[in-house]
DNA sequence: GGTAACCGGGCGGATTCCGCCCTGATTAGG
DNA sequence: CCTAATCAGGGCGGAATCCGCCCGGTTACC
């Protein structure tokens, strides 16, 4: 009266939560024979899922991830975690409502059971409340992975660009970098026929395609300094130096770090940043609430003169 | 040389994938008879894995939701997905390093490719240059279900609860809702034993339990609204109110939404909030950049012009 | 009432499954 | 070098089960 589908799901539980139990251990904890439990195995390989076995003493099995996934058994708990971060990363911006993160989020929400799902509803609920709804620029995971693998492996990628003024076309890319920043993805590499490194928003990208063509990236490539460099360099004509009367700790916590990077000097707590718009730097500044001195630019004084005085204006009631 | 454990886990995946289908459809992708089908129901439901079945005329089959989760089958970037919403979720403070997160992580993990896990950290390093790594306060999700829980069934929870100031003691609490908020749980309600509304932070509370004591939730009650305005109301003393010369839109984007709700009146653009601290509410004003009217309260403008005075110091410099 | 779906009993033959033998290969450790 | 522990798999025979094909029944929609 039974059948062997349950043990061999049971089998398949065993391996996920006990990696490295060995035959008779499991064979025994199924209550079959060994011999039936080396035929399982080999039905479990045929299945697709891959189950490495170190021979000898000190031996063992182990699922080995391959190809396909083998079945996934979470707990509720574990199904309203994922559930959860799934909606989160949503929020932020991290992924899209379309793609890998929905057809997920579909296969969660159809198996968990109505009181677990009635969880997780109230849980998005409550991060409804605080997290931004983002607009939905977020690139689908299956285009942030040919990226990613681009990356890894050192592959030219092809695809279709469209730039901020709506214009479109083709562009080879070699990434160096993805980065997910302010709420958008951006690939930093050399974009091949401008000849010119780029930062490129990864929702902008239309069908990209791994290439056969392989590069070296640059040479002693600091990913975080270099990306922050230049992301904040894009379009810049201002060298922002500003001496701050805040301690390094609470000046990071204030200052976005798309703005600027804070160091801690002999001088004191320096922020140094690259600006296009002064009057954006000088309204962080304010929003400080410390006293500070500008090194350079100039012009960042005059700007923050006339921010006081805005402010002092409508202090004052004057409209 | 066919098992049947393959048809039933390919049946659990039409049934995933397809749900709806009717008996005969199934048996035919299957390529087994209807009644074999129909055994093959019956050893679903002995997994533990209700299968509903509508019958008559465009009837079907469908997976109902049970106590226990049937093995979930993801693909490779649906993997990628859930891994990188996981990391994103810890990033922000959704969910702890610890508990059901974890676990769900591990098994992804353990289950899923080289290449796959590899495109999988590449994600999670972008991501770690840009969402800051909160302290670990995210309490595991297992807390938050129990308050999940209490609030969907009316139920009063017991708990030990820290205070700010370290000392401890057990608490009777009817929840009323959860809400994350600036990269923090909290749970609002009634404190029984206080007598009084409380904002708790959840990663402060051990040991949470369901009492059998229910309660009714407070007639007309608001969550957004109310919350919106208890946790700004927490300890407040000043009642702000302030004219901005800027669109609602913008004025949204730029003020944190802890800090105040952002309203289009007749008069223009009203930003309401509660504020314990003036000088607070000043920088925020500050780092607006427009013009604006503070109707009250008097204080806040005397704040606005100190501010207004330091920045015009610091502008000329002076030290 | 007809049709299309689900439900399940029963039956007989083919198939598979499973436990128990066996031999081998591989690895760690003494 | 030899032993112990482990995986790998062939073969066999009996038992279990699986499966296709009957069947009548029920439920719901047209």
């Amino acid at each position: 009266m039974s059948s062997s589908t349950p043990r061999i799901l049971a089998l398949l539980e065993l391996l996920q939560s006990r990696p490295g139990a060995t035959g008779p251990q499991l064979a025994e904890s199924l209550g079959v024979d060994q011999r039936t439990l080396r035929r399982y195995m080999r039905q479990l390989d045929d299945l697709g899922i891959t189950v490495q076995a170190t021979r000898g003493r000190r031996g063992g099995y182990r699922l080995r991830p391959g190809f396909k996934l083998p079945p996934l058994l979470f707990t509720g708990p574990e199904a309203v975690a994922l559930s959860v971060a799934l909606l989160a990363a949503r929020r932020i911006g991290v992924s899209a409502g379309d793609g890998a993160s929905a057809t997920a989020e579909a296969k969660l929400r159809r198996v968990v059971p109505a009181d677990v799902a009635e969880l997780t509803a109230q849980l998005g609920d409550a991060l409804d409340f605080t997290l931004p709804e983002t607009a939905a620029t977020a690139p689908p995971v299956e285009v942030l992975t040919v990226f990613g693998e681009a990356v890894a492996r050192h592959r030219r990628v092809h695809f279709g660009y469209r730039t901020h003024d709506g214009a479109t076309g083709e562009r080879e890319f070699e990434p160096y970098r993805l980065v997910f920043h302010s709420g958008r993805w951006y690939v930093v590499g050399r974009d091949v026929t401008r000849a010119a490194l780029r930062n490129l928003r990864v929702d902008r990208v239309a069908g990209p395609r791994l290439t056969d063509v392989s590069f070296t990236p640059p040479e002693g490539f600091d990913p975080a300094a270099h990306l922050l460099g230049s992301l904040a360099a894009v379009p810049y004509r201002h060298d922002v130096e500003v001496l701050l009367d805040l301690d390094a700790a609470a000046a990071r916590d204030r200052i976005p770090r798309w703005a600027g990077t804070v160091v801690s000097t002999g001088a004191g707590t320096v922020l140094r940043a690259r600006a296009e718009d002064l009057s954006g730097m000088a309204r962080i500044l304010a929003g400080l609430g410390c006293r500070f001195t500008v090194r350079r630019p100039a012009g960042l004084r005059d700007e923050v003169r006339a921010l006081a005085g805005r402010l002092m204006e409508s202090a004052d009631g004057v409209t």
